[in-house]
DNA sequence: TGACACATGTAACGTGTTACATGATTCG
DNA sequence: CGAATCATGTAACACGTTACATGTGTCA
């Protein structure tokens, strides 16, 4: 199977809920999206420029102060219709996303190993911390539920949680002094 | 944060395990290593060139037959020294793994979208018939618990079970129809 | 003898990260 | 007026995937 640049997709997927700037698409991927794709500045602007290129996006120049002069992109109806067959076509199940911990973990030999408790915490450390900002997340997005109108944001959100709760877990279960 | 080169130190960590041909530690990560890391042959072909020029491992030839010549690498001194390292070293936490499906599921505005249903019943068979794999597989290799000479086989084979349990519940709750 | 697994390598390309580079706006 | 943020771009390099390329061993 060819690389499918999964990136130009997201880009017009975000700009088909609102148009954005370079800048702005750049944030996008540090917040919600981030958990689950993320983009440097220096990968979208070259990747703006291919889809306005090959008709799939637009731009309108916007002027603020003197003269700093930002582009802010918009979805053609070609780049509605790329989108639309992105999000219809079969998607190939991710398998074995990298995980540099998973695979240290995978060489301790014994749980009487020395590192192991050092090993554990930090990671519980940083992945608990984590959990509790996507759950503050969660109750300042969707206080009691109310999810009709931005359903996809709050199963992204829902996902990371249990994905976070589940290697928190994990991490808590390999500990055998506990 | 420069890139680190992971797959170098899960060579090591294979070969110091037992010495293997680049075949053979090919085949590792269609295995259990796979869940967590993946690479191709020709990756690791070069990458074994490397690491006996930098004196990590060294080979010895094997002859099978007539003529096919294979080479089986073992890690030397300095090699079994990086690997401790990098086993000993702080480990940079996984963030946002890219899940191509997830980032599908938030461009779904409602939980009306006709899309929906079939999307996350394609997933779910996927991750339901891995789970099951998964879990044939520790009742294979780790029948009433037995671990504690192969902890980190163990650690990594629960890992991938509890990740795609929680997958699988993320998607039947995603579904609004049941 | 044909298919399949074993076995090793290189080349081309696509994708992702880091660094380089520049300048404007805002706010204290 | 200095720092932080806004804003856009390119270049160099690292990493990963796919394709190209070749040959042996085993078993039906």
């Amino acid at each position: 199977m060819a690389l499918r640049n999964v990136l130009q997709f997201i880009i017009l997927g975000l700009l088909d809920q609102q148009p954005l700037t370079g800048y702005e698409l750049t944030k996008a991927f540090d917040s919600d999206i981030g958990e689950f794709w993320s983009a440097n500045h220096s990968q979208i602007y070259p990747q703006l420029r291919r889809l306005e290129q090959s008709g799939q996006i637009t731009h309108e120049e916007e002027v603020s102060g003197e003269k700093l002069a930002r582009k802010r992109y918009a979805v053609t109806a070609d780049g509605r219709g790329a989108l639309n067959d992105w999000l219809s076509a079969e998607t190939e199940p991710t398998v074995g996303g990298r995980d540099e911990f998973a695979v240290k973990m995978y060489f301790i030999k014994t749980p009487d190993d020395p590192r192991l408790a050092h090993m554990l915490a930090a990671q519980l450390r940083f992945h608990e911390q984590k959990l509790d900002h996507l759950k503050m997340q969660m109750t300042r997005k969707f206080p009691d539920g109310q999810n009709n109108n931005d359903y996809g944001h709050y199963l992204v959100l829902d996902h990371a949680i249990r994905r976070e709760t589940a290697y928190c877990e994990w991490l808590e279960s390999a500990n055998p002094n506990q």
